[in-house]
DNA sequence: GCACCGGTGTGCACTGAGTGCCATGAAGGG
DNA sequence: CCCTTCATGGCACTCAGTGCACACCGGTGC
């Protein structure tokens, strides 16, 4: 990448800044500085310097401008479920790939952050927010589906494993950027996975060696108990951290 | 148009067609008929005989007309969570609130079959209802936040359960309306909300009597085994059909 | 030199959603 | 009878998004 353009802040268009970047750049300075629903498309272009006709050639509507990657980390997604192999554990095989977004949202702080605080205010860019996420949930549910084939409950266990990977993402990703990029992400995604992990039947790391695997675990509960509390006597006594 | 009902198919009640409910019976006329972008906003109004400018009075937008009722169950689900005690069982309680909304399609089949193919084929109708949905499951979410603060991870475990709950519901929703209404929408969704009831261990039926509740279960499970395996052994050892 | 490209950026006119403002007209109460 | 209130309708306006045609530019063949 050169430099870090593309994100607010920047506004030289020395070497190779790109139509598209430039114009990511000018939209971003507008919206913080009057709001999304103050800033017209004509502001933007303005600002830019280009015509409006080509906004649009690069973005097919306004809301578009403010998630300019995800199209591509979509892609990135779909693509890393589609090259893992029938050894890999499910669970374990999406969280990874919701890993994957962390990871873009972790690449570039700042800007996150600032289009966090904006989603947070606007109801038209929480929608779109939501219709992406949603397309990611959709990718995780269709590997899990896949993958579950033949079993019982299936369809119903990848759709609603893939919406309870999606929420713990969230929540650690949301927890970060409130954070304003102050915490680690890493920590914090794998802290909210490894509980999905946990809860569904992923043993969270594969067994090392083969012995290990015949070891025999003896668990008592009270019928009646909660059990996710029999769950989390279970996690420990397996020797999940 | 005042002879046609307010939804497609059920009018029963009101003798008195409301404006409101006029406009909602041309919208679905023509979106069925030549589709929901085909059909400007003009063309409701002129088929209702009603300004134009009214349709905006009862509808902030456009695509609201095609989901009347959700605000109205929004703020009965909300209700129904208010009103629950401390003796409830979170995860039953808003697998309960959930079934408030399947009830609220269930009321009207053949409306909300017409809608379901509306909305699968039109992106924008799609980003809407996903707004909608996340708006119950952070009407959930809220409620298990306040029913787990104190417990470990609280926060986390209330979103990552509303979304599963949401999804599950949303699973059996959908099955149910591409059988046209003809499934058991009430089975469907009893057994989608007692699969995730299972996993995050609500009891699904609360110990009816006080000596039940000592009864002592042993599970022996190898180590490596995946958890949800061991827990569906759980289930079927604890009682649960 | 010429004609002929495809790709990219632009200008223009148009549709349609959504809003603000004000006129109208029908209750309804004094 | 007037006066207020409220629901409705009409009008003009902003702005997002689209279709179309045109201009510019580097390259290719003649």
């Amino acid at each position: 990448m050169s430099s870090s353009s593309a994100a607010p802040g920047r506004g030289d268009k020395a070497e190779k800044t790109t139509m598209r970047d430039a114009l990511v750049a000018a939209a971003f300075r507008l919206f913080l500085e009057r709001g999304y629903e103050q800033t017209t498309v004509d502001d933007i272009v303005a600002l830019a310097g280009v015509g409006r006709r080509s906004f649009f050639r690069y973005f097919p509507s306004k809301e578009d401008v403010v998630f300019p990657d995800h199209e591509r980390c979509l892609a990135d997604m779909t693509g890393f479920l589609a090259a893992g192999t029938d050894d890999d554990e499910p669970v374990r095989r999406v969280c990874d790939a919701a890993r994957l977004v962390l990871r873009m949202y972790a690449e570039n702080p700042t800007f996150s952050v600032q289009r966090y605080r904006l989603t947070k205010r606007v109801p038209g860019l929480r929608a779109y927010e939501l219709s992406v996420v949603w397309r990611y949930e959709r990718a995780l549910a269709e590997y899990l589906r896949g993958r579950f084939t033949g079993l019982r409950d299936g369809i119903l266990r990848a759709d609603v494993i893939a919406a309870a990977v999606v929420a713990a993402h969230n929540n650690a990703l949301r927890s970060w950027l409130r954070s304003d990029g102050r915490d680690d992400a890493e920590a914090a995604v794998d802290h909210a996975l490894g509980h999905v992990q946990s809860t569904f039947g992923a043993t969270p790391v594969p067994p090392a060696g083969g012995e290990g695997s015949e070891d025999v675990v003896v668990v008592v509960a009270r019928r009646g108990a909660p059990l996710w509390r029999v769950v989390q006597e279970l996690e420990s006594t397996l020797g999940r951290g």
